[in-house]
DNA sequence: CGTTAGTTTGAGGCAGATCAACTTTGGTGG
DNA sequence: CCACCAAAGTTGATCTGCCTCAAACTAACG
């Protein structure tokens, strides 16, 4: 759920403002896969990621929420327990807003759940086309579409091969021998763990 | 968007039967992927599917929708336009509310809009998951979970071989195969194009 | 009863997974 | 501040599940 560009629920940051922000380590995990929800989140610094566990131990990547954006959301309104983790992917600053009072605000707040529906429905959109990417594309052409989303989210990120990979639900060896391609097509370089798109008009070629 | 078991919500059933029912044949498209949304539909009888076509010519079969569905909401409340296709696989029976009329609606009905963030969540839910499924699973898990969720949904509907390769992110052959092994562990039977689950218990074992 | 749509089978090829050994990086504590 | 160690990155060899292609067969519908 984001807020940046709707003045009119606006209302909805001023709800976060309220509670006291609370700090967490790179690696926390604010709830797990199969717990019930007990808060809304508002992330206030930082980057958070959702992932889901898989039976043969991996966890793939299904968002990235980073400052300023809700989460926890889908499950708080959906009556179900997270189909999947929240994890810090750096040190972050996040409020909790109790189910209560974010259920509270929703019910008196008739725009609201409009709102919340209509961001839901995009990221029904952006789940969909994914699938389709995923399963129709090739490893390169998922790799080069996750760098410039990862770059665009945030570009001062560490990124590591195996968040990359958790995302194009591929592996680590195979996503470094895609990035050696994208870095020898001139699109991408390389320097110890940093990635930076030297030119956006070759990667876009990949996807 | 479901209304089966959601007292509170009856009266979005109501909404549809001020409008005419109109027939369709089967392979009708309802609306096209790239097209703005004019009508949420309200399936009466029949079955139809939504569809992603990609680069490669595929359809990729992402939702389904059976009798008392409604659908075309997701974009409908997400200013975009449709990301997919929704076709008839048999003949249907639709009624089709104009948009204007199922806006007024919602914003008059003060819990329609927080019900419909409730089914987006639900189905956000479902692509997640399905998207660890598919990239994860082999061919032969998806295949069996397939078949148990469209004769759950449909089961005198007679799928082909590609309806379920659209949705397993598989091809024809491949699905073929996939279904002689289960057919020779006993888990179904096929007939002509008829296909029927003789033993659920096996066939859960290869999910 | 002809035509079209759907099904079936097999041969061949390849993208990417797996595995394993090795190197680099960067944080931590002695 | 350096030595160490765990975590992350790299590389190549091998293997395999599924796709592709093509040809032949079967069902269903007008």
């Amino acid at each position: 759920m984001q807020t940046n560009d709707h003045d009119e629920i606006n209302l909805l940051k001023e709800l976060g403002e309220s509670f006291v922000t609370k700090s967490f380590a790179k690696g926390d995990y604010l709830y797990r896969q199969g717990e019930s929800p007990e808060y809304l989140y508002h992330l206030k610094l930082g980057l958070v990621g959702l992932l889901r566990s898989t039976e043969a131990g991996n966890e793939s990547l299904l968002r990235l929420f980073k400052t300023d954006q809700f989460f926890g959301h889908r499950t708080l309104f959906s009556d179900e327990t997270y189909h999947a983790s929240s994890k810090c992917l750096e040190d972050c600053q996040i409020k909790l807003i109790p189910k209560k009072k974010a259920l509270q605000f929703f019910n008196e707040t008739p725009m609201a759940y409009a709102y919340l529906a209509k961001s839901l429905a995009k990221e029904l959109r952006r789940a969909e086309v994914r699938s389709v990417t995923v399963s129709e594309g090739d490893v390169l052409q998922r790799v080069a579409s996750a760098l410039i989303l990862f770059k665009t989210l945030k570009p001062d990120h560490l990124w590591t091969r195996k968040e990359i990979a958790n995302y194009c639900a591929s592996r680590t060896p195979t996503i470094i021998t895609a990035m050696s391609k994208l870095e020898a097509k001139g699109a991408i370089s390389q320097h110890k763990r940093e990635i930076q798109i030297v030119n956006m008009d070759i990667l876009e070629t990949f996807i």
